[in-house]
RNA sequence: UGGGCCGUCGACUAAUGGUAGGUCAAGUGCCUUUGGAGCACUUUGUCUAGGUUCGAAUCCUAGCGGCCCAGCCA
């Protein structure tokens, strides 16, 4: 979390252009509250994070819904911590939460807590106990769920449903007054045992809980549940619009009954289809199980898909903003291809990050008729999609490194890069012919002597033949060396969870997830790249600088491939 | 087997009773000092069966399929 700052500073994404404003469903209903007048005008969100772990992508969508859609109807959105299960809650988590939240780009207006609210909830609950709509329950947990029924079967009452409103408002107060130990009781709401909703089955408001709260401490031993926090929370914010995902549908008729009994600020409840992507895991526990066998370095491993993660990777904001703006929102569960939100990461990036040329498998060139001790300066366009990105200098001498993948003693069908007696073109370099060959003992090309053209400086052939292929390259003599971090997707199943009988997810980990390479060679204007900086690697893909480099030992994360029409024609 | 929600190109999504469109992916061509980017073009779709209607992806009925719910988690 310690590099959000670092990260931010290098973004490069300020003139952001007009967003798309996608019509959805509950885009179209607040449009419909706003003409019937239905909150006079008004739409205010809140984004309710429980700090018990890390942002990832599938928040991130609906933070850009919550915030999004409140900005685009002149509304604001609160940010809330819905921390009411203090055995699971920390502080660490409430500042990596802001910290993702302003990464991405937005701006809460109320900051708010679901703990400041635990008095006034109290008071509630008193209040529906007086009005015989809540009694406290001696069952055992293991009682009530057997009394709950099935989902066919109606629930049984419980045998304390009946006690007087006097013995409830005692027992609830010493409840409170921490007589009672933990799982001996429970505050529960007086609905519908028979309900075919089990969530209306005598739901629980409070369980005794003797927890350290990370912000109230043991003030309370007493702590309301979720669904008897959330709506009152909204209420008491004015929120108009409450989204949350589709899994808290059958929640609604509880969060308007709350709502209802108590009189309060009528907020309503929106749900929309959860995030699913392939070859990525979305659950909290499954990535802390990640993090906690150390399958990965930490929550922002690289490969993680929490947002410390993916900035880390090299991901922008920007990007994950248009990714989001452009799935929709819908009711459908579906699982977005990879691909897609790849490819705003890649149109992101194409435009703002400049080119710079990297070899990341060095293989050695000499060129042999080019005169030795000599050193020119080429310019280098550093962004073609932007003039004003300039230009730059890159020296260029007699011993070169280019890609290993870029000669071919023996060149396959289609091949156009170098090869013996194929002419290619340096990038803003020379023309080159391929000679002659050093192998090892292995007979590994270690080696390869090639002569240039002096009349093709820049690029250009004055006769003005052609030639097939531009090969990038850095000068041996000037090369910076580098580590980079080649990274593929973290399991090697598009359904991660898609596991044989008696395994876990973790069967599908992708064993070539990442790849360390650690004699990568830059061109020496990277030499003061700043942690958080994205660059192109011509031909190779973004990659940004990691956090774990260290003056003259810098460390780069490939945040995504260029597409590579070449390697996918070969993999035919 | 109760309740809730959902089925549109390979994926995601739009069409709100009136031309099934967009993005990604895939493919073809053009262009190219990144086999990048860009440009042009192309392929494939309304789960099924009935019904209402001049007209149905849209409304109704039934079937089929998927997701969620039996925490003192959120």
């Amino acid at each position: 979390m310690t590099e959000a700052n670092a990260s931010t500073k290098a973004d490069s994404t300020p003139a952001a252009p007009e967003p798309a404003r996608p019509s959805n469903f509950i885009r179209d209903t607040i449009i419909e509250d706003l003409k019937t007048g239905k909150y006079n005008g008004r739409v205010w969100t809140r984004f309710p994070p429980e700090p018990n772990g890390y942002l990832h992508i599938g928040h991130a969508k609906a933070i850009c819904l919550d915030f999004g859609l409140a900005d685009e109807f002149g509304g604001g959105t609160n940010l809330r911590f819905d921390d009411t299960n203090p055995e699971k809650e920390e502080t660490e988590y409430v500042e990596s939460i802001m910290a993702d939240v302003k990464w991405l780009g937005f701006e809460w207006e109320g900051l708010y807590y679901a703990s400041d609210y635990f008095q006034q909830l109290h008071d509630w609950a008193v209040q529906l106990i007086k009005a015989d709509k809540a009694y406290v329950d001696d069952l055992s947990a293991e009682e009530i769920r057997k009394h709950r029924g099935t989902l066919t079967e109606p629930g049984k009452e419980s045998p304390f449903r009946s006690r007087t409103v006097e013995e409830n408002l005692d027992l609830f107060a010493r409840m409170k007054a921490g007589e009672f130990p933990d799982g001996s009781r429970v505050l529960r709401a007086k609905i519908d045992m028979a309900s075919p909703n089990l969530n209306m089955r005598d739901p629980v408001m409070y369980r005794i809980l003797h927890a350290e709260h990370h912000r109230t401490g043991d003030k309370w031993c007493i702590y309301p549940m979720y669904d008897y926090a959330h709506g009152q929370s909204d209420s008491l914010e004015n929120i108009t619009h409450s989204m949350c995902t589709l899994e808290f549908e059958d929640h609604r008729p509880l969060y308007n009954w709350f709502i209802q009994e108590l009189g309060i600020f009528p907020s309503q409840q929106m749900e929309f289809d959860r995030l699913n992507l392939t070859y990525t895991l979305l659950s909290k526990r499954k990535l802390l199980q990640l993090v906690q066998e150390k399958r990965v370095s930490g929550w922002d491993d690289p490969r993680m898909p929490t947002l410390s993660g993916i900035r880390r990777r090299g991901y922008t904001p920007e990007a994950l903003r248009n990714f989001v703006a452009n799935i929709g929102v819908t009711k459908t569960n579906g699982t977005l291809e990879l691909a897609m939100l790849e490819h705003f990461v890649r149109e992101d990036l194409n435009r703002s990050a400049q080119r710079v040329m990297a070899v990341v498998r060095p293989l050695k060139v000499v060129i042999d008729n080019y005169p030795e001790g000599q050193t020119e300066e080429m310019d280098a366009v550093n962004n073609p999609e932007d003039e004003s990105a300039g230009k730059r200098k890159v020296p260029f001498s007699r011993e070169l490194y280019i890609e290993q993948d870029d000669f071919r003693e023996i060149p396959p069908k289609g091949y156009f890069r170098l090869s013996p007696g194929k002419e290619v073109r340096l990038r803003y370099g020379y023309f080159i012919t391929a000679q002659s060959v050093v192998k090892n003992d292995k007979g590994d090309v270690t080696e390869v002597h090639v002569t240039y053209d002096p009349a093709t400086r820049g690029g250009n052939a004055p006769d003005g033949r052609k030639v097939k292929s531009t090969i990038h390259w850095v000068s041996a003599a000037h090369a910076i060396n580098a580590e980079a971090r080649l990274y593929d997707n973290l399991f090697s199943k598009e359904d991660p969870n898609d596991v044989p009988e008696g395994q876990d997810f973790t069967a599908n980990l992708n064993p070539n997830s990442l790849e360390t390479v650690t004699d990568a060679k830059l061109e020496p204007s990277l030499k003061s790249a700043l942690p958080g900086a994205r660059y192109q690697f011509e031909r190779l893909g973004y990659f940004c600088v990691d956090t774990d480099s260290k003056p003259g030992a810098p460390v780069f994360n490939r945040t995504v491939a260029l597409k590579d029409t070449w390697a996918k024609k070969q993999s035919k």
